[in-house]
DNA sequence: CATGAATGAGATTTCATTCAT
DNA sequence: TATGAATGAAATCTCATTCAT
């Protein structure tokens, strides 16, 4: 996978590959029929587990934006400037061409995670934490500063770094009102 | 053009390209050195205009709000679903193996927007259309969700159409409060 | 062998082999020393059985012209269409790279059939059934027919079915002369 | 060509067919799809010189024992033991795994050879020259031998030498009868 | 005896690049 | 300046063979 992130798809070799995983090249097809299903089932296993991971949120206590402040730490934590970010900037790159992987991504991972914000968002305009109502229609924004620093370390950290925490914290500041500190 | 947005850099073929430009394989090398000048000088070509029709803007008249709808119209209209928005997905696929590509991109559109957008906002922010204060720091959060929708499009749209123009429009009204409508 | 007949000794796999003989690839390995021995030690194990028929010939009663069309009939029955025929095609085909093969094949088939062909025609001169004496020195003539039967069958069955019963019972009439029918 | 007349079509190298052919590997498949279409096309290019000399036969002067001498020796001296001989056996290897040679030479060669023959049968069986009427309906009766004597000198020549010539004579004599030697 | 995962040499095929015309 | 045939390095994939279990 790390090959595959590295380079892309058209650009990986398999004899990287195997070298890496320290196999020779015919073994590869023992497990894979032919790159292309191997990057694809490549991805889905790196997916899982983040699948896993969101579905087992922690139990909702304390405030919404408590909630989301928590989301967006692990976030920063574990997926923007990580391989794991990466990852996402693969399907971004590869997904026009590998429809069944963007379909997977689709499925896995965006449209439950859109449905666990909006959730959470109705909950905050429900107590009131969150002003603007049609927000919920649009869980999109309360996740695409978050997208854009995964992104961002990619591509353009080295001329201009962008200190992602702050950032998603105005951010939640923009949604849930400035947050009075003692 | 057509070609590498459709294919990404390493799966595109000369034959292709020369196909489609109308000469044979060899005419291509008497203007480029090679595959990647290729690429590179290419997308240089095709971010030019981008950059000049964002330093033609119009003349700063009316709320900073109706400043930025503008800009978000146009942006829907000319960016998002379009070829220049499979563009932006091409720099962002193939920018970690194309630094000098990701390079210029900064220099010439992201670090030009995000200086164009700042002076909005502090605009905005010394009218008193705009409250959150720290959001000049970041102008990455005001465009953020523009971003998502193009990517957005090229990838689930099949799966989730996502309506930009209404969710810019809730975004703004984040940023701006919401509008009164008459 | 029912593989090497369909496929030929290159386009042959180990794989399919094993499957087929409901054992594991390596198994294989501990009867024959590679693919050739293999191929060749099938051969024989094959062609072995075809020769204990021919050389346990029904006791001579009759004309030999009955004789030679009970073989006849036997042969069309027993090989002319059907796999033992293929295998003959397979020798054909693969007799000038697998010289062990040929030799086999002509020392234990042909120059037999050959010999007894040529006994079965001097008796015929013998007797006076055969007028042509120089036939005994080219028994082939009378076996050609028969082997144009069975390649024919699996090269242009399709397009122009032969009937070679027929055809051999012509044939013999051209060698016994024509039989008076009752 | 010789190639695969030598080795078959899987057991042949387009590395050796390239070094032979004095060009580079991929310059092959400037003029041919793959391989197997290389071997189809190969086939039907050598294959049409013989199906052209075969149509622009000599006049039909003479008897017809003269005229099927006539193309019987030729056939000694520029089929059999020959590049040309050795070009049947590959087609008769190769012909179940390639049906659209095996069509191609069927419609192209055997069809119109058969057509042939038969047309001298019955000029001869018409001239009193041919007594065995049924013959015409089996052509192939009249060519076995020539074809026998093709696959003897690829496969068997070694261990039993065959006189093609005598052969072919002795079964003409069977056909016409004996012919008086002055 | 039997297995089957692993090997790695080698086969076909692709494609960026060159160069004589 | 333009061509396009030719190149050959390199890529993917196959498969006979081995060997630890």
């Amino acid at each position: 996978m790390d090959e595959f992130i590295a380079r892309g798809f058209a650009a990986t070799r398999l004899d990287e590959i195997a070298k890496r995983a320290g196999v020779a090249k015919g073994t590869i097809y023992l497990h894979f029929k032919d790159k292309e299903s191997m990057f694809e089932e490549l991805v889905r296993t790196v997916i899982v587990p983040v699948v896993t991971r969101l579905t087992t949120l922690p139990p909702p206590t304390g405030t919404v934006r408590d909630l989301v402040e928590t989301f967006a730490s692990n976030f920063l934590k574990e997926v923007i400037g990580t391989r794991r970010g990466d990852l996402v900037r693969l399907i971004v790159a590869e997904g026009p061409r590998f429809p069944s992987v963007a379909d997977f991504y689709y499925r896995e991972v965006v449209s439950r995670g859109i449905a666990g914000m909006r959730a959470l968002i109705e909950l905050g305009i429900a107590r009131g934490e969150i002003r603007e109502k049609n927000l919920a229609r649009f869980p999109q924004i309360l996740v695409a500063p978050a997208m854009i620093a995964v992104i961002w370390q990619s591509l353009f950290a080295r001329h201009a770094p962008l200190d992602a925490q702050e950032m998603l914290r105005v951010h939640l500041d923009l949604i849930f009102g400035e947050r009075r500190t003692t």
